[in-house]
DNA sequence: ATGAAAGCGCTAACAG
DNA sequence: CTGTTAGCGCTTTCAT
């Protein structure tokens, strides 16, 4: 016998022999029999409309109207295995610095009629593999990462899910997938070269302890030792790291305990505009002039880095098109087009304000 | 004839007489093969452990490590009608004020074995009803809205899903389902107050143009004039209003504006920490004393309101306790358990620093 | 505690 | 342009 086909009525339904009822939910083929069409016309009225013919189009549309018919993205995703569902992952929603990019991305998406899953990682994956897992399970037809991927083992997973992968806010020459990022290395040299052009010689840095804000501060050491700073190679480094969030009592302490430390610093650079406006308060409070006595440039210029007294110099990056090219990339290959490019450096600049 | 049923390996699937073909990836069967069991065990295995034998299970669980099998949640959504998934509806991710709770609502999620799913509506919802529908495409278990639902096309589509809904941030009485919110009229009133409690006699405003930011001002300059506070109600009323978000340009602005229209105000509540950030910093380069001309209180208590100089008085919202109870709430009606209570009004406080 | 059968609601593939 | 059929991969229901 073939499957038992249900009859007509959400009434009938529930009562075919006891077994399974369905959610009560006005179904697909509830549409068509209203529209006196077959379940699949419907489906086309839905997914590809110029496939229809325009009064059979009007016709079902109207069904679909009277039902409230909304149709069900689990099944269609089962039976198509495309889900229109992106994934991201980050470190803290609540962080400045990826909020404009998932919004972006989540826009992006909304427009080419994806929808964003968000998943928090914190900033010590511990979680992320776990996480990973149930991502993996809903089968999205993206996944974007706020950074790189260290587990070896996640990176395994990804690529074992055969999902289009986008790495994004900084570089490697080993991505998963694809790549929309920047070099931290190179902010932090930029930093120190521009400090040093603007006649600064006593560099110091107050930074957060995660890994990018890291590596933008050794890139500053570096290049400053490059340059012939030599103070950042003290046996005592001017240094100042805290756990993320940068909040401004971490700058403002951060400014305190490297004056202590270190009287004569001439320029600071902060892993964050939060830090930099603490580093600022500090400041303020202690009677020190800026910039006169310290220059300071901070990192993703916020918005309020340009109207604060004095305003910040800051680290620029575009964060939106960050979003938007990691929602294109992913359209793209989900599509079947071939992508323009596996790997964007959308680089980024210094925006030169009072500060600095 | 009988479904026809797939042959064993990956191989002879996509063989099978030119018909549809699988994902290729490890499913179910695979696994109970493996094992030597039926795919319910397996199933059991995964989500209701306890009800299989150790020593099945533990045969189970070395085939699924062996496999790498993920479940794939599409087809099990579809099959039990549960998806683990909860949507958030919010009008801008980057929008601080939401992320303490979207951050606690992810992570109360995820340690129930949810997943969150976000929409962004824009502060001016047009697309508020087409992302509806794409969300109550998929299915979730719990809709969580950031604010209130105006649009009573929004409220019966959401009614007809029969999806638990949760609205937060504010308050009414008539919820669709859930709420987890608090009064802004009343916060505007107790701004009101706690000025007038401190000696201030004429108010102003700086507020955001979005609904509850305007609930807000409005609440105080009703609580004003009932004070005897009467300037609020001058023809030309003390009050700046800026489209959101809010931001340190736009608290400037604002304050510039008041002043030339009211030299002789005593008193400002911001909308935000962020505009009264900009109001700080535009007395403090005209040299206008805070408080001591004018008292300056905030809205959201950011973190570095306790901090910048002079520390910013502000209205603080237990915005974490609102993304946990709100995911609490979902988890319990899921689970079949009647929530506690159907409505939650978490309240506000103001916390008394130097700027009031 | 485990299993067999029958769907969940939709779309791919093929046919006309 | 429209329809028929056979699944997508899982869980419910009923039985043992």
């Amino acid at each position: 016998m073939d499957r038992t086909k249900r009859t007509d009525s959400p009434r009938t339904r529930a009562g075919v022999k006891g077994r399974r009822r369905g959610t009560g939910k006005v179904r697909l083929t509830d549409v068509a029999k209203l529209a006196g069409v077959a379940p699949i016309t419907v489906s086309r009225v839905v997914n590809t409309p110029d496939r229809v013919q325009p009064e059979t189009l009007q016709r079902v549309r109207e069904a679909i109207e009277r039902t409230g018919y909304v149709p069900n993205m689990l099944a269609g995703g089962l039976a198509s295995s495309r889900t229109r569902l992106v994934a991201a992952l980050v470190p803290s929603i609540a962080s400045p610095v990826f909020q404009e990019t998932i919004g972006a991305l989540a826009d992006t998406l909304a427009e080419a009629g994806y929808q964003l899953m968000l998943g928090q990682t914190g900033y010590a994956n511990p979680k992320e593999e776990e996480l990973l897992e149930a991502i993996i399970g809903r089968r999205p037809d993206g996944i974007v990462l706020a950074g790189l991927t260290r587990s070896p083992n996640a990176r395994r997973r990804l690529v074992a899910a055969g999902i289009p992968v986008v790495e994004t806010w900084d570089l490697t020459r080993t991505p998963i997938d694809m790549l929309v990022g920047f070099s931290h290395d190179r902010i932090g040299a930029g930093v120190a070269e521009y400090l040093h052009g603007v006649g600064r010689r006593r560099l110091a840095v107050v930074t957060a302890s995660d890994e990018r804000a890291r590596r933008r501060a050794n890139g500053m050491i570096e290049a400053a030792a490059r340059l012939g700073m030599g103070n950042v190679l003290d046996a005592n480094p001017p240094i100042f790291v805290a756990p993320p969030p940068g909040t401004v009592v971490k700058g403002r302490r951060g400014l305190s305990e490297l004056l202590a430390r270190h009287p004569d610093i001439d320029g600071i650079f902060c892993s964050s505009d939060m830090l930099a406006l603490g580093v600022l308060t500090e400041a303020r409070a202690r009677g020190i002039g800026i910039p006169e006595q310290i220059a300071v440039v901070g990192y993703g210029d916020l918005d309020f880095a340009a109207d604060i007294l004095p305003s910040l110099t800051s680290v620029r990056v575009n964060a939106t098109a960050i979003g938007q090219l990691a929602a294109r990339n992913i359209i793209e290959r989900v599509q079947g087009r071939s992508v323009a490019q596996r790997v964007t450096d959308v680089g980024f600049s210094i925006v030169k304000r009072e500060t600095a």
